[in-house]
DNA sequence: CCCTGATTCGC
DNA sequence: GCGAATCAGG
């Protein structure tokens, strides 16, 4: 995959709006999240220098052997064009996330597990992207249980995601 | 072990 | 320019 300038302004954009550089990995596709980091610093985009995001940054003052960076910055004049949809909201258009189609649970208080109410940019790879609530509602939120690697959801999601029809009715029943 | 970003360097 | 490997830390 090649950084077009779609792809770049994606970058920006969500580098810009504190997403890690895995969860933009994820959401540009095709790309590991190193290509991620690496491209932000070829950009000369603004590390996070320790704010938003949490951990392991302000890498540089530990690191003796590298002299490729200056105390002084090269002056981040990223001017940001602001191209963006005067209405649209980051979250609303350009989230590829793979909902399944029955994935709605009606109205009821599912009686699932445990829910760690992730928000859309948390999920992993690795946690349970089964929706919960409205999705146009502000309740809305994802299972985020931990998930194998395998299936994009929990155990209790999986069975319920891949059962039959009929068996769903049930278990649908049920909960 | 999960994650984070930072840096290096062969390609 | 690109990004995997690696590092360093929470």
């Amino acid at each position: 995959m090649n950084w077009t300038d779609e792809r770049v302004e994606k970058l920006k954009r969500l580098w810009a709006e504190g997403l890690s550089a895995s969860q933009i990995a994820a959401q540009l596709g095709g790309v590991s999240r190193n290509a991620v980091i690496g491209k932000v610093h070829r950009l000369n985009l603004p590390g996070r220098a320790k704010a938003g995001g949490s951990t392991g940054a302000s890498r540089s003052a530990k690191r003796p052997a590298a002299p490729a960076r200056p105390a002084n910055y090269p002056a981040r004049v990223a001017t940001r064009p602001v191209a963006r949809t005067v209405g649209a909201t980051a979250l609303k258009d350009d989230v590829e996330v793979a909902v399944p189609e029955m994935s709605y649970v009606p109205s009821n208080n599912v009686v699932v597990p445990i829910s760690r109410k992730l928000a859309l940019t948390d999920l992993t790879e690795r946690t349970c992207k089964w929706p919960m609530g409205d999705p146009l509602k502000d309740d809305f939120h994802f299972c985020g249980v931990d998930a194998s690697e395998a299936s994009p959801y929990c155990g209790y999601h999986a069975r319920l995601a891949y059962q039959p029809v009929a068996d769903r009715r049930k278990a649908a029943a049920r909960a």
